[in-house]
RNA sequence: GCCGCCAUCGUCUAACGGUUAGGACUCAUGAUUCUCAAUCAUGUAACCAGGGUUCGAUUCCCUGUGGCGGCACCA
């Protein structure tokens, strides 16, 4: 058996977001679990699409997240090129063969024409479809009239009679009449060939031997069946993808409705390994007998369990909820020192440096003051790693994702720190009366902590007794030592922390907090 | 409107004629605890409807309903 040869086949856009991932990522697994090839193929044959840069920006986003491929533009291969706009040439010989054939005619229809024609029909409730006009226009006279100049497209014949049958990796048979399917046009009158003509030429010249794409090109696959019969070439195997369906279940998921672009979802601290688990879980569960309780699987893992016949036909929402528990754990499972090196490459690559797509897309709010905490606290991180690792250490199980790191340790790299009343837990005490219990623990913290020792149970007991002391609940004194060490009401454990910052920083926190609390 | 596809907790899903319909996320409660998180318990919550087939249907068939997709010289 020759080898399993698998294509992603992107317009370039240059967008990419979940979606996209997860449409291409069977390609990738499948190709990595049966030692097959990956190809990219950009199919740019509709000229008012282009993009600036759109392939370069796409492949940059494909391979952040760990999609890869053997062969395509920036890669070159046995196949090439790999580019649909380079490969004209081809799709007008084949274009012209169908016409010899009697398979394809030339239409002379206009747009206008066209519209027309369509407006008549759907006000007659009849399907839209084209009443195939030229198709009997005899070969001489549409040869003559195309030699003359004569603005044209080139159809293929679509059978009339009975119907066809299309085989599916994942929705099985699907059947329709031959009547309802209309004669596509396959060459347009730019001399571009359409989608239909390119993927048939191409899948078969370039040796695909598994095509897999969205459902949204179920209604197509007859035409594509009936245009491989009528060159005589075997099809490879197709498998229809289900979509994912916005937040709210309504309409394909878009960048309008809350699908970030790839490049954000990373620059926003969003591991490779939690976005691939995320979005193949979208229509796609392993074997029980494989499965994780937890659902949570490594790139390795998904490479081993994957396969398409347990892929499903709905479509699935989108399910933000579910991403961020799925990226928690991938961080939660990651050591300190590697989740360290995940943090600088993050900052460095992502969020101060640039994607490629950055140029043309929509800089989210939250993107320029992410940079510019990124921008005045790595140079921190980085001047004591071993400070910054026993820091994140302790919101290593508190993040669900990177971005979130900067104002998690914003105290252990601050001078000063500012408040809000929120900050404060005043249900039981008034500002002054938490600023009075401060002022009267802070020698006793001293007493403990002078020396940067810092003794767990001397210092529970110092706390709890003087609450006791004041009549305070307990908890009432360690939260407002906490607002005043910290500037948060939640916090990893106080003598954790305080271990990290030493007692010079506590005691000027708990200075700067009386202050404030008796302005 | 026409054509096609699909249908299990709110969401992602398991089940492949016989189960108290399982898991995960979310939510709620409890344990733990100086708060939060994590962890561990526990709980709420689903077979779209109606007909068949069958000893027996969530599972197979039909119809309806609903959702989605497609209906370009876009991919």
């Amino acid at each position: 058996m020759s080898e399993f040869r698998f294509r992603a086949a992107p317009s370039p856009t240059g967008k990419v977001h979940i979606g996209t991932i997860r449409a291409y990522l069977p390609n990738y697994l499948l190709a990595k679990k049966y030692g097959g090839k990956n190809i990219l193929r950009i199919e740019d044959t509709d000229q008012k699409r282009l993009v600036p840069n759109g392939v370069e920006a796409m492949i940059e986003a494909y391979e952040e997240v760990g999609i890869t491929f053997d062969e395509g533009p920036h890669r070159g291969g046995a196949f090439g090129p790999y580019v649909q706009s380079e490969r004209l040439e081809i799709y007008r010989k084949y274009a012209k063969q169908l016409i010899d054939q009697g398979d394809a005619y030339y239409c002379f229809c206009s747009k206008e024409r066209l519209e027309e024609l369509r407006a008549t029909q759907s006000a007659n409730k009849q399907k839209t479809m084209y009443d195939g006009l030229c198709r009997n226009i005899p070969r001489e006279e549409a040869q003559k009239r195309v030699d003359g100049g004569e603005p044209h497209v080139i159809r293929m014949k679509f059978p009339k009679e009975g119907g066809t049958v299309c085989q599916d990796l994942i929705f099985g048979k699907v059947s329709v009449k031959n009547s309802d399917v209309e004669d596509q046009v396959l060459m347009k009158g730019d001399g571009f060939p359409t989608y239909h003509l390119a993927v048939v030429v191409d899948d078969h010249l370039m040796g695909i031997t598994t095509a897999i794409r969205g459902v949204d090109w179920l209604p197509s696959y007859p035409k594509h069946v009936v245009l491989f019969k009528m060159f005589g070439w075997e099809p490879p195997q197709f498998a229809h993808l289900p979509l994912i369906l916005n937040p709210d279940g309504r309409k394909k998921l878009s960048k309008r409705h809350g699908a970030f672009p790839v490049s954000q979802i990373l620059r926003k601290g969003y591991l490779k390994e939690a976005i691939m688990n995320y979005s193949i879980l979208c229509g796609w569960a392993p074997k029980p007998e494989e499965a994780h309780q937890d659902e949570i699987y490594t790139p390795e893992e998904l490479i081993q369990l994957f396969d398409l016949d347990r892929v499903h036909k709905t479509a699935a929402r989108y399910d933000q909820a579910k991403f961020d528990y799925i990226n928690s754990k991938h961080i939660r499972n990651l050591s300190i020192d590697a989740l360290v090196e995940r943090v600088f490459q993050w900052a460095e690559k992502y969020v101060l440096g640039t994607f490629m797509s950055d140029e043309y897309t929509e800089p989210a709010e939250w993107e320029g003051s992410l940079k510019d905490a990124i921008k005045k606290y790595l140079p921190l991180w980085k001047a004591d790693i071993e400070h910054f690792k026993r820091a994140l250490s302790l919101e290593h199980e508190r993040i669900s994702m990177l971005a979130e790191i900067p104002a998690a340790l914003d105290f252990f790299y601050e001078e000063e720190l500012s408040w809000e009343d929120e900050d404060w837990n005043t249900k039981n005490h008034t500002k002054v009366e938490l600023a009075t219990a401060l002022e009267n623990v802070l020698p006793k913290l001293e007493e403990i902590f002078k020396k940067d020792v810092f003794d767990h149970e001397e210092w529970e007991k110092v706390v709890r007794g003087y609450a006791d002391e004041l009549g305070w609940k307990h908890g009432d004194l360690f939260l407002a030592i906490r607002s005043a060490t910290t500037g948060r009401l939640q916090s990893p454990p106080l003598l954790d922390c305080y271990e990290i910052m030493g007692w010079k920083k506590v005691r000027s926190f708990i200075e700067q907090a009386i202050t404030w609390l008796n302005k």
